[in-house]
DNA sequence: CAGTGGTCTAGACCACTCG
DNA sequence: GAGTGGTCTAGACCACTGA
């Protein structure tokens, strides 16, 4: 067990917080496993229950673990429900949870373009898969979406074209198929005009007012491992934001 | 000094927080104010360190105590960098923050609307004052904007009208003037086609695709202190937002 | 150098879960 | 009732700030 003093300008329950981040990343602890009980982690890694504590919360409000009182310390699923809708952020008009169901259109295979070798941090050329897919938010055609996934990350692709088996949950199946555990996303923003494909794809008049959301996605290792382009008529659904 | 023992369900920490909270709020403790050293406050309501400390930690998540190590703990001022930008999510093409400059085009006031009555929690007919802006993004006229202020919070409005009094920086103007601290805001985001008044007042075509920012803020004792709406051009600009 | 907040420790007790 | 995480305490020591 390595020794955790000093030289090291960072405060010990950061270093902690960093030794269990790894063990998780680097799939050495599994999502859904228990984690040691915490005197007994503590003392492996040589530090105080409260050291410890401060690092594992750490951990769980970045979603990597879920503590449960009287039960235990887990590594995150992302099939609970907080985490299915962590990074959707689609609303009704009344407020309510927009229900999303996903149909892929269409799969296909190439090189970079300049955007996504800049977004996703891949070499000039590097291949990408991407995704296409058309959402229905309660019943009716309301997104028009590409994802772009780097093709080292996602070795085969292994991905069930039947709705009901992928739906909204493409983050799980990177999680279970792929090893990949996303913590983080930055979205950017914008009005724009339908296009002929958006009015084609959701049935809306040419020009309706769209807004593009524009989206990169982190794992627990800060890579880039996915970006997409979200187009949503929102005539009859809202994105919503909590500012704090 | 009130005992703090168990029947009350609410964990200690929670409860030392609420009292703290309600000593800001109620301008016992006022703006940059700097709180008593953290051992004396503890013995003070009677906890120890660790859990007055905890309780810190929360006002300090939302922006209402600033903590400096060496110093002391002091009532957050609206005027650190750090506030200012907290509310203000719109961001140049290449990610650095937008440079926001405000010109009041209008005061009025009159009876709520059926809207305003709703997201500001007020009876119906109570009045309201409203405040229409028009915002330069790095030079350029980008957003027409409408804020509606219940009038019994801001009794006279006392409102500059330069803008270099103003500026983005309502929200300072809120505290200083009218004691009101704001923590924390919900926002809806839609796209809508300019109309003839945003193309008026922005000078761009009628049509354009714009985004719509429907804002409601909340202070420290969580009412409604305001509503706004914003209709941003999203041809220069984006609006930025972090999910974990 | 006196005073402040930040870190770290060690342990008691409580609340919850499940067999 | 055994085992878990959640709360709370008491105090030592460190790092930083400003007079």
């Amino acid at each position: 067990m390595s020794d955790l003093r000093r030289p090291d300008a960072r405060p010990l329950y950061a270093q902690v917080e960093a030794i269990l981040n790894e063990r998780i990343v680097s799939g050495a602890w599994t999502s859904g496993q228990a984690l040691p009980a915490e005197p007994e982690l503590a003392h492996e890694l040589g530090v105080s229950p409260g050291t410890l504590r401060r690092a594992l919360s750490g951990l769980e409000r970045r979603h990597l673990i879920e503590r449960r009182q009287g039960r235990g310390t887990y590594v995150a699923r992302h099939t609970s429900r907080a985490a299915l809708g962590q990074f959707f952020r689609v609303r009704t008009l009344d407020g309510r949870p927009a229900d999303p169901e996903s149909f892929i259109t269409r799969v296909t295979t190439g090189p970079a373009t300049e955007e996504e070798a800049a977004r996703l941090a891949l070499p000039p050329g590097a291949e990408v898969y991407r995704v296409d897919r058309s959402r229905r938010l309660d019943g009716a055609p309301r997104i028009a979406e590409r994802i772009s996934l780097p093709a080292a990350l996602f070795p085969g692709l292994n991905l069930p074209i039947a709705p009901d088996q992928l739906g909204a949950e493409i983050y799980v199946h990177y999680q279970s198929a792929h090893g990949i555990t996303v913590v983080r996303s930055e979205e950017v923003l914008s009005a724009a005009a339908a296009t002929e494909e958006d009015a084609a794809v959701l049935g809306i008049p040419l020009g309706t007012p769209m807004l593009v959301i524009e989206r990169v996605t982190f794992d627990a290792a800060r890579r880039p491992v996915e970006m997409r382009v979200s187009r949503l008529d929102t005539r009859a659904h809202r994105y919503a934001v909590e500012l704090t």
